[in-house]
DNA sequence: GAGCACTGC
């Protein structure tokens, strides 16, 4: 094998930008002066504060006294559980008792003595519809603010607002790589002296070395296999992390690896080759945990989920493709894309940070090092490229209503908020006039889509609560079928085609969900039936909490007794516009634009066409083709019941 | 005719 050409910024080429970011330690970059919580930190000698210490030395400096809470925001719930574990453990607390959490489904927190609770970002902005100044909160942090999540977003601008109503609240704003002056700015901007921001860098913990391919290569996940096998003949001991967008590459990219493996030299170690990403069942994700036995070396070869969701301690080398697969929202076309492109500059900097955390590390880019000049400093906010019809719903719930005004931290595209609008008001959510309705008031509260709470009301009319409240909560949890490679997978193939309904996926989640319950929930029995266990016992969770809105919302919990007509129907309310007409060559045509439609492979009416040729769809997502996902067929007539708004306007 | 990055309520 040729060797492999690489040069280290600052051995060979010219000095990296990245230097830097090796040595950044976590510390406070910025902050505003004058504010009571820089007393904290003299406190402490100006001894570096460590992020997660943060509340608990505002706890000890009286910030939770009279019935104060401090709050501290997470965007994944592992976070939010796992901080406060580690918290509460360090302040000698239960959990639950003065430190706890709330996440969905989960609340580890007392309503009297909890003083420092952390939550989920989203579970902070639902709180806020119910007590809009947040008034149990003197102090709220944020924490992983780089990531702008959508709930992140929406949490800084209801706060800046919040704040002006109720100046007594602290904030404090924790990003890792977001640019610290410029978020500084969007909450001084109106505000006095009083204001309380400390935004902290935080960095890793060991220095990253970082390696550049001298010449692109025309084929990155090949490359990736060669350098790992390389590293591994060279390079002494210590785990790689490999970094691919998807599933497919990175099933070649062990494939590739495998091939390697009798080449193997006496001296070199044996390797434990493991995929890493978010279609695995959680049993095969834990297997990236365990150390690797003697004489082998781990190598993991992961998508995104290892860049931030899931941390593996001890690996010492990355290899990073470069790319990521991002999803993308055109709002003219409503479609949203899932599209391989160019990691972010931050992207990268993450990347390699994961060789530093046990010991110092390499990373290797698989790209020349004048590409990264081409980079985006950051990945564009999830609020600039998401659909924004349950968000702005529940803005308007807040009372927002001139949503042009509000303060975004980054605003969306002026389109994507009218098209928002738009569904909200031909979904009855909203009025023409702006104003929410009766019933978006009640859907603003309720954790579900608007086309689904749409079916979950319109079933009192269908008589059909019960059913749809199973597939409300099915269509919810994503990769419910877990379908293995080869031989496995054609098996599976014939388990998932036990619970297949005729009239199409819809009927078949809610099979599979009834077959679930009637088997006791039981982990082997789903692995037995080629599902994930998790997301099944999700789908439980899911549903028992939609129920209770419907309970609340006076809606009845009836069955259509088999009655799939009825069902198929409701269906419909929801999903209007969402019709697909079958053509001749086996792809559909949507009724909004007669665009071309491929069914997607995991479809039950992949391999068939429907009866009367035409079908609702729960989603369209482009990838190489545009896709439609979770079909059912329907008369077309029940769509000009239904949809009549839309038939007028096509008309004229 | 053949495929979903990752979160969250």
């Amino acid at each position: 094998m040729a060797p492999l050409t690489f040069w280290k910024p600052g051995t060979v080429g010219p000095g990296s930008t990245f230097d830097r970011a090796s040595e950044a330690e976590e510390n406070i970059v910025s902050y505003a002066p004058s504010s009571s919580l820089l007393s904290v930190q003299a406190q402490r000698e100006r001894l570096p504060i460590f992020k997660h210490k943060l509340p608990q030395y505002l706890y000890e400096a009286g910030w939770a006294q009279d019935g104060n809470v401090i709050a501290c925001t997470q965007p994944r719930r592992v976070a939010a559980t796992s901080v406060a574990m580690r918290v509460a453990a360090e302040v000698g607390s239960m959990l639950g008792d003065e430190v706890g959490y709330t996440i969905r489904f989960e609340d580890v927190s007392n309503k009297e003595r909890t003083r420092i609770r952390y939550l989920t970002d989203g579970m902070l902005f639902r709180e806020a519809l119910v007590d809009p100044l947040l008034s149990s909160y003197s102090v709220i942090m944020i924490d992983e603010v780089h990531e702008r999540s959508v709930y992140t977003d929406l949490l800084l601008g209801i706060l800046k607002k919040i704040r002006r109503k109720r100046p007594s609240l602290r904030l404090i704003v924790s990003s890792a790589t977001l640019d610290a002056s410029s978020l500084l700015e969007y909450f001084r901007a109106d505000n006095g002296p009083d204001e309380a921001i400390i935004l902290s860098l935080e960095g890793r913990m060991y220095p990253v070395e970082v390696a550049y391919l001298q010449e692109p290569t025309p084929d990155y996940v090949k490359k990736a296999a060669e350098v790992a096998w390389d590293i591994n003949s060279r390079q002494g001991p210590g785990d790689i992390l490999i970094f691919l967008t998807g599933r497919e590459e990175i099933d070649r990219c062990l494939e590739e690896l495998a091939e390697y493996l009798p080449t193997r030299k006496g001296n070199a170690s044996r390797l434990t080759l493991l995929a890493l990403h978010a279609g695995l069942t959680t049993e095969e994700q834990m297997r990236v945990f365990q150390p690797a036995e003697r004489g082998y070396r781990k190598v993991i070869v992961a998508t995104n989920i290892a860049e931030a969701s899931i941390t593996i301690e001890g690996i010492k080398y990355v290899v990073d493709c470069g790319f990521v697969k991002l999803r993308t929202y055109n709002p003219t076309t409503t479609l949203s894309s899932l599209a391989v492109v160019p990691t972010s500059l931050a992207s990268a900097v993450q990347r390699a940070g994961r060789a530093g955390r046990t010991s110092p590390g390499i990373c290797y880019r698989l790209y020349p090092h004048h590409v990264i000049k081409t980079f985006t400093k950051t990945t564009p906010p999830e609020v600039t490229r998401t659909d924004l019809t349950t968000p702005i719903l529940q803005l308007k719930s807040l009372g927002i209503d001139d949503l042009m005004k509000f303060e975004w931290v980054t605003p969306p595209p002026a389109e994507s908020v009218l098209r928002a609008l738009e569904g909200l008001v031909n979904a009855g959510m909203v009025d023409h006039g702006g104003a929410l309705t009766e019933v978006g008031q009640k859907v603003a509260e309720c954790p579900v889509e608007v086309n689904i709470a749409r079916m979950l009301f319109s079933s009192k009319d269908f008589q059909c609560g019960e059913e749809i409240l199973t597939i409300a909560a099915m269509t919810a949890v994503q990769n419910v079928f877990v379908i293995p490679d080869g031989a496995d997978g054609a098996l599976a193939e014939l388990e998932r085609r036990k619970f297949t309904a005729e009239e199409g996926d819809h009927l078949t989640l809610l099979n599979t969900y009834n077959a679930f319950v009637k088997y006791g929930k039981s982990s082997s029995w789903c692995k037995n039936h080629a599902l994930s266990f998790r997301a099944m016992s999700r789908a439980v969770s899911i549903r028992s909490q939609l129920k209770k809105y419907m309970q609340r919302f006076g809606l009845p919990l009836k069955s259509c007794e088999g009655d799939a007509k009825r069902l198929r129907q409701c269906l419909v309310s929801g999903y209007w516009r969402n019709g697909a007409r079958w053509v001749a060559d086996g792809t559909y045509r949507s009724i909004r634009g007669n665009i071309p439609l491929h069914v997607h492979p995991d479809s039950v009416l992949f391999t068939r066409k429907p009866k009367s040729g035409w079908v609702v769809f729960h989603e369209m997502e482009e990838t190489k083709k545009i896709h439609i996902r979770i079909l059912t067929e329907i008369d077309p007539d029940w769509l000009l019941a239904h949809g009549h708004k839309f038939q007028e306007k096509s008309r004229s």
